[in-house]
DNA sequence: TTGAAAGCGGTACCAT
DNA sequence: ATGGTACCGCTTTCAA
């Protein structure tokens, strides 16, 4: 059906050899059988076949990404929609297309032995995978995101989380707030460790009591931060202020405060993680920590391809600054104590 | 690097014939031999490459999801992520591989033809896309969302717009609504052209006058829904109830009008297209028209798979029905003319 | 039931 | 500067 380089070859009268080099612009050949092979692929509407060229060159222009969430997971949470969209910013200017597999893998190693894809971006927060190392192991390149708290070998891209929720404690208290909640992620998520870390520090500075109490744990859902976010409120001391740990939660948490007729700020303060795009859009709009996720899976991509290169990384694990972005859902305490309806 | 099918077979004395028919699956063979094969090849850690294997078996488990747009917009608008899920979801249930490429080919043919998908799925609105016609000529397995308006060879899946607005329309109309804007996509797009007859036939319906200037073409973005709607609560008629191509849009639009004061929906009500996830958190909840999107990306993924299978489908064109799902962004209008802010 | 060998569409080495 | 050819990892006929 599609042309190959055996047809050009047959049409150019020149063996295939020649077109090859043609085609893969090497040097030590006139110029004008080139422009000749070059003119008939063209009209012959010619392009390689990458699996060809793959199995022999090992060399393909396919990035792998694999979330090991399901499909339905991942495209809800804007927050993998904005990596997402980084990623695909650096595969299409360098002209890599992008090979997609979601939760149900075995291994992560097999979309590399697979031979699809010159290498792989791991999106997923757990930092007890074995999967992870199994595929290290086997040498296969890999790029994560976010990576290990504690630094390992396997290059790593994260916004700086610790520091996010320091910053949000530290605006909160200087408002006045001294019941800080914070609705966490699971703590096997390499966010929600940090994230806590970053919340006791800026507790420890401003002299703020740690209180356990005002921690709950979830899986980052939207569902969930509604749920949640209800138990908070229904504390016989209701906190006066709560980090969520992502936007997405965020809005979850905000409705179920208007639900039970606690009014954000007023009443309550809610800030987030992430700035995705819906966060300036929601009512009040929210107060957030903003990721530069896009660029996280922009670097990502850009690392991925250097470390395929054979190229050298700069900077094995890069940690993005954040940005406390204020907006309207967070206010000083009212320091009215309301009633749980 | 990764074990090969040559390895297989010095390991287990056999010839690489007969390690590719144990794992092939392919009978005619002892069970014994099979046995052991498929327990070497376990220890060993082998994945067929299959690259290899899609080089002569012409077959390959990869499906190429193209969306003619850069990652930025595919990904922020939630209609793409919906789709994106139910495909998805297919993708696993058949351990497919996604293959994704966005704007910036220069053909749709291409990653066909670079041998890295079996088929494609084209995510585009557009009815003027010459790249989908050189694709389809070059008889490579194509389906496309939404398709065309007037049927044509290729095999598609859509939700019902012309019936979603129609819906929409009657629902408005029925309320008391007399003066009904649309704020519609491009007439370039199948939904907008259905959505405008729909609008129509809705209003011939119900006696109502259709008014040129109370329908704004735009792009469908969220900006654009909020541009638009400025400049039609700027009207000197203002209308009072307005349709939205889609809901990313529609919020936009929602947010507009509340900046100028109006009140939703009191002043002005508002039907989205879509019912995505936000819609319902929104404030106020938006009146929508619910297009299953999983279920359309779904099906997309099942019948492409059916097509590189070489099997015949039992309906070429899937139009799934609608329904308006209405929440709290539509209201009898008030009668009262609101002055602009 | 199993093996040898051709070939899928390319690349790259070694000749010429 | 160009051609012949082996080979990448796998499937599939044909023969044994």
């Amino acid at each position: 059906m599609a042309a190959t380089i055996k047809d050009i070859a047959r049409e150019a009268g020149v063996s295939v050899a020649t077109v090859s080099r043609a085609l893969t612009e090497k040097d030590g050949m006139s110029e004008e059988t080139r422009e000749c092979i070059l003119q008939i692929a063209k009209n012959l509407n010619y392009y390689p076949n990458l699996q060809a060229r793959g199995l022999v060159a090992k060399k393909l222009d396919v990035l792998g990404i694999i979330i090991p969430r399901t499909s339905e997971f991942a495209f809800s949470n804007p927050f993998y929609a904005e990596i997402l969209k980084g990623i695909g910013k650096k595969a299409r200017e360098d002209g890599q297309y992008l090979l997609f597999s979601f939760a149900g893998e075995d291994s992560y190693a097999r979309m590399y032995q697979h031979g699809l894809a010159a290498g792989i971006i791991v999106v997923a927060n757990r930092i007890d995978d074995p999967l992870i190392e199994e595929a290290w192991k086997m040498k296969i390149p890999l790029v994560l995101i976010p990576g290990y708290p504690q630094t390992r070998g396997i290059p790593s891209v994260d916004g700086d989380s610790f520091d996010g929720a320091f910053k949000a404690v530290e605006y909160l208290a200087g408002l006045g707030h001294r019941r800080i909640a914070l609705l966490n992620g699971p703590m096997n998520s390499k966010y929600s460790i940090e994230r806590l870390a970053g919340y006791r520090k800026g507790l420890k500075k401003h002299h703020l009591l740690f209180d356990k109490g005002l921690i709950l744990e979830f899986d980052a859902s939207m569902e969930g931060g509604h749920q949640k976010m209800r138990k908070l409120l229904s504390l016989r001391q209701v906190p006066t202020a709560v980090l969520v740990i992502n936007d997405y939660s965020a809005l979850g948490a905000l409705r179920a405060a208007q639900e039970m007729s606690f009014k954000v700020p007023e009443d309550i303060s809610i800030i987030g993680f992430g700035d995705v795009p819906f966060a300036s859009m929601t009512d009040p709009p929210l107060t957030t920590i903003k990721t530069p996720y896009q660029q996280i899976g922009y670097e990502s991509a850009a690392m991925l391809l250097k470390v395929t290169q054979g190229k050298r990384l700069a900077q094995k694990h890069r940690v993005l600054p954040v940005e406390l972005i204020i907006r309207k859902s967070t206010a000083p305490p009212s320091g009215r104590k309301v009633a749980v309806s």
